[in-house]
DNA sequence: CCCTCGATCAC
DNA sequence: CCTCATATCGAGGG
């Protein structure tokens, strides 16, 4: 597995609960947890982040805090996210990571790519030495630990970050890819969830070496060619993708709970135009045309529902997503009868500067 | 090729 | 008792 590439895959550890304990240190050692409150009823929503005393008493990221605060005990902490700040830690320790490679790829607030195979010139042990200076530069610039994996490419770059945490380094030479995978449950690799795991079950394939052994074309037909495929070269650890700094992004979206349930348009005209107005706000501020509008439907009973509109050409307007929307919404109500609306959202799709879009009519 | 929608993943 | 945001795939229909 010599790609003559190096990759870092670095994950904040604990980051939201351990960007708490940073500006409040009498937080540490205690359990905290921070929380996505939906503002419906005082406890309605779900963890967002807890640190390790707290996951000592069962409390996980994306569990009801209802029941998270079942499992507290008295000492533990309960915060509000606060995005906005850990956003700002967050570009810190990016511009940490700059200062360590050209090529730097944040894929969320708290894990990012480096490909250091200029830096370390594609030696492993210069790759281990870098780390190091890296998760020090962290801490010493920002405070927070780190837990980095090194890797021959993105995939078992990403895979050993998780291998050991919290401040860990996982270390994968090419040639033991295949030795550190093939004992790993299939679950670890990125991309399989709890669905494609059941189903690998059933097909008596538990680890990365059962994977391995099955015929590529027995999983493109059970999960389709891309994911087949997918899966096949992830379990030898193949993965060509590179580290790209700059992704465009290609949708907007907000997804919000309501205040009380809905049962027809009506009961939700304020929030649509308030959702609609922050959608906006950001369209606005990433400068973009759009050319589909999308909604979400969540029911009472939390099936997902989606509909979406592609306009005949590019609009970056409020009146175009709000409008738009609440057609989407009055079909959807009518469409379903008796529905009852917990949850919606609107997003935008088709992105692109106006120039660039392309409309139907080019093609008329 | 395009559009719509559900599913999945994972945050 | 169940947050929020994004990308990607595949199926079905055009």
């Amino acid at each position: 597995m010599a790609t003559g590439r190096v990759i870092f895959h670095v994950d904040c550890d604990y980051f939201f609960a351990q960007a708490e304990e940073l500006r409040n240190p009498s937080l540490k050692g205690k359990p905290v947890v921070v929380c996505v409150y939906s503002g419906r009823t005082p406890d309605s929503g779900a963890v967002g982040t807890a640190n390790y005393p707290a996951r000592k008493l069962g409390i996980h990221s994306g569990m009801p805090i209802a029941f998270a605060k079942k499992k507290a005990t008295p000492g533990t902490v309960f915060l509000p996210v606060d995005l906005p700040h850990y956003s700002a830690v967050s570009g810190k320790i990016v511009r940490v990571f700059q200062e360590f490679a050209a090529k730097v790829e944040k894929t969320s607030i708290d894990e990012a790519f480096l490909d250091v195979s200029q830096e370390t010139n594609g030696d492993f042990s210069a790759a281990r030495e870098l780390a190091l200076k890296l998760k020090h530069g962290i801490k010493g610039k920002t405070g927070i630990t780190v837990s980095v994996g090194v890797g021959p490419n993105k995939l078992v770059a990403k895979i050993a970050s998780g291998h050991q945490k919290p401040d860990g380094l996982t270390i994968v030479q090419p040639e033991k890819v295949r030795d550190f995978l093939s004992a790993l449950d299939v679950e670890k690799i990125p991309g399989i969830g709890g669905k494609t795991s059941a189903k690998l079950r059933e097909m008596n394939v538990n680890t990365v070496k059962d994977l391995a052994s099955v015929p590529v074309a027995v999983l493109v037909e059970n999960f389709g060619r891309a994911r087949g495929a997918f899966m096949h070269n992830a379990s030898l650890g193949i993965d060509e993708s590179e580290v790209t700094s700059e992704r465009e992004r290609k949708q907007l979206s907000i997804i919000r709970t309501l205040k009380q349930d809905a049962k027809n348009p009506a009961e939700m005209e304020g929030f649509l135009k308030e959702i609609s107005e922050k959608l906006f706000e950001r369209v606005k501020a990433e400068g973009v045309f759009f050319r589909t509008v999308s909604i979400i439907a969540i029911d009472s009973r939390l099936g997902h529902f989606t509909r979406s509109k592609t306009l005949e050409s590019p609009a970056n307007s409020f009146e175009a997503i709000h409008s738009t929307a609440r057609a989407l919404f009055e079909s959807f109500f009518s469409e379903k009868k008796g529905v009852v609306l917990r949850r919606g959202g609107v997003g935008v799709a088709n992105l692109g500067e106006p120039k660039n879009q392309k409309s139907l009519s080019d093609f008329a």
